[in-house]
DNA sequence: TTGTACGCGTTATCAA
DNA sequence: TTGATAACGCGTACAA
């Protein structure tokens, strides 16, 4: 293994040992002016970065360069399931590209949020890549205002100029629907996501739209935010009101335990008496009792594209805003099956 | 909202609208030099930085200091429901500080592993967590000559020197293999980590000394790796090898999984026939079918207790190296039960 | 108590 | 094709 010297090395000591002035040793790396120097200059150039292990000093070159080849990825919180894969695909795309991935939770917090990205900017990162945007985002409009190479993903917001990466959440909706329907259930409860969210306001959309179409019986709850707890509170409150439903449709995964919660609690069985389903098939949802049927969302995917976009964006900040959408399947596991016999 | 300038603001225009030097405005902004300037005069720059809204630069500032306020943390994969948690308590740890953390996969790759410290060094990174250490590490013990501060997180390796927090491993083992003993198990099997890695290794040396102290019979595996995958093929083995057994205790929760999996191929079921104890209380696996009976291992606060180890490290890189161990509890659920009436 | 002057390591511009 | 020079924004001896 090489041996890693102590002392960071500088151009100025390439320089040196290759026998030329440091600017020289600067357009030999750098891509751009590569060709501007001799071949049998750079070849040395070369050598001597072999020799002394040099790396260059990435402060410095974002000091002058203004760029920082980092991009900034803003998550609600990493511990929440839905979002490692994401990180981690715009990470693997962002690698081959050169750039490197600052990562920021926010708790959902506003505040914390714009600190965040105060900090990531400050750093100098040439974009960003927000994963917790609401419909109407102050914070996005800001960035796009200041120019701000910026990609969404996961969740939209209400303005069409701004880069997004999204499932596909109409298509999911309708398929659980479908699903509900082919299974013989009539009367479905849909536990909407907050709907200050693209994802909580159109999969509701969807949702009234789907059982209309198939002329369901539909209620609809909304949770207080995408965790298990607000779930089952919020399903609590629709068993509470509509005892004849016997299907769930859930705004997320977590949302859907949190369902399963609310049933247990009120000693229904799924699937046997009310079927659930969830959206976005989290890891290990499928070793849940019981196995979740849910909408697959391909996350990594997602997080690639969104990578892809800001890389095309930083590039060529002009060029016209694009939504990517998504595809997404219907998962059918346990949790869903054929509506009971109606009761008395 | 206050406005923010499309153009950085630098100290020179902060000095100007205060009506002083750019040095005092640094010295007025410092903590360590804030006392050298008169009230009134730091007071004015105060009110110029709030009315400019000025942010320091950070790669200027870490290019004159050497230092960047912000640290590396090394992780094998962040899809890896284990980490994230542990991340989440060093950012925590670290904010309260003013540090940043920069967060780099290794996906096991010592390759990927080299190159991401590399490139967390080269952006000045004050100190590094390495959550992925195996027993004997090349790049730890490289680290350490280099004198990064260092501190490992959830594994240690064989030199005392190395700040390091883990879980108490040997505890966690001797509450699984007591519970088993407690309800009646008498062939237990152990489907051990790699033993590479200090959890591995800890877990399986104390798995034989709890069963021999117990005076049990005890078999052992060593699966390739953490997963779920590398579980159920070790758990088969195990299996085919000693169908006596009644108990099986995992290396970690992930191998636990597997070896649900390879009882349920076996026509076994959990816990009626076999029973399964898993090791760190992973999230979900409250939930999973059956639900795990685990060794619960507080993550949050493993990564506060490495962020604090090296903000004291940061401070002083002379002091002893600390090895802390946080408790862990055994948390009863459904994969364990009393052992099965022995067969004909 | 404040100002002067310089350098951290790099790259962009200009001149040769 | 290469060298000289300046500048990115900041902190810090040293001088005043």
């Amino acid at each position: 293994m090489a041996r890693v010297p102590r002392m960071p090395v500088t151009v100025r000591e390439v320089a040196r040992l290759a026998g030329v002035h440091p600017a020289t040793v600067s357009r030999a790396l750098n891509d751009a002016t590569r060709d501007l120097v001799a071949p049998e200059t750079a070849r040395r150039v070369d050598e001597a970065v072999q020799r002394l292990g040099y790396r260059p000093n990435p402060l410095a070159r974002g000091l002058r360069t203004r760029r920082s080849l980092s991009v900034g990825v803003v998550v609600p919180d990493l511990t929440n399931p839905l979002f490692p894969p994401i990180v981690r695909g715009i990470e693997d795309a962002l690698d081959g590209a050169g750039y490197t991935a600052l990562i920021v939770n926010t708790d959902g917090g506003v505040d914390r949020e714009q600190r965040g990205i105060a900090s990531i900017l400050d750093r100098q990162a040439d974009g960003l890549i927000l994963a917790a945007a609401t419909l109407t985002d102050a914070i996005v409009a800001e960035l796009t205002d200041r120019q701000v190479p910026l990609v969404l993903v996961n969740r939209r917001v209400d303005d069409e100029r701004v880069d997004a990466v999204t499932a596909d959440d109409r298509l999911g909706i309708r398929l659980a629907v479908d699903h509900l329907h082919d299974l013989g259930h009539r009367h479905v409860g849909h536990v909407a996501g907050p709907s200050a969210t693209s994802t909580g306001y159109t999969r509701l959309s969807a949702f009234r739209t789907a059982t209309r179409r198939r002329g369901l019986v539909s209620h609809v709850v909304t949770a207080a935010a995408f965790t298990s707890a607000a779930g089952a509170t919020a399903a609590a409150t629709l068993l509470r009101h509509h005892p004849d439903l016997t299907a769930i449709v859930a705004g997320n995964d977590l949302i859907a335990l949190g369902c399963l919660d609310a049933l247990r609690e009120r000693g229904l069985r799924c699937p046997e008496d009310v079927s659930v389903v969830g959206f976005n098939d989290m890891p290990f949802v499928d070793r849940i009792h019981p196995p979740l049927t849910t909408i697959h969302v391909p996350h990594y995917a997602l997080g690639e594209h969104a990578a892809m976009l800001l890389l095309s964006r930083m590039r060529d900040g002009g060029r016209p805003a694009r939504q990517v959408v998504v595809e997404v399947t219907l998962v059918v596991r346990g949790s869903t099956s054929a509506a009971p016999i109606a009761g008395p």
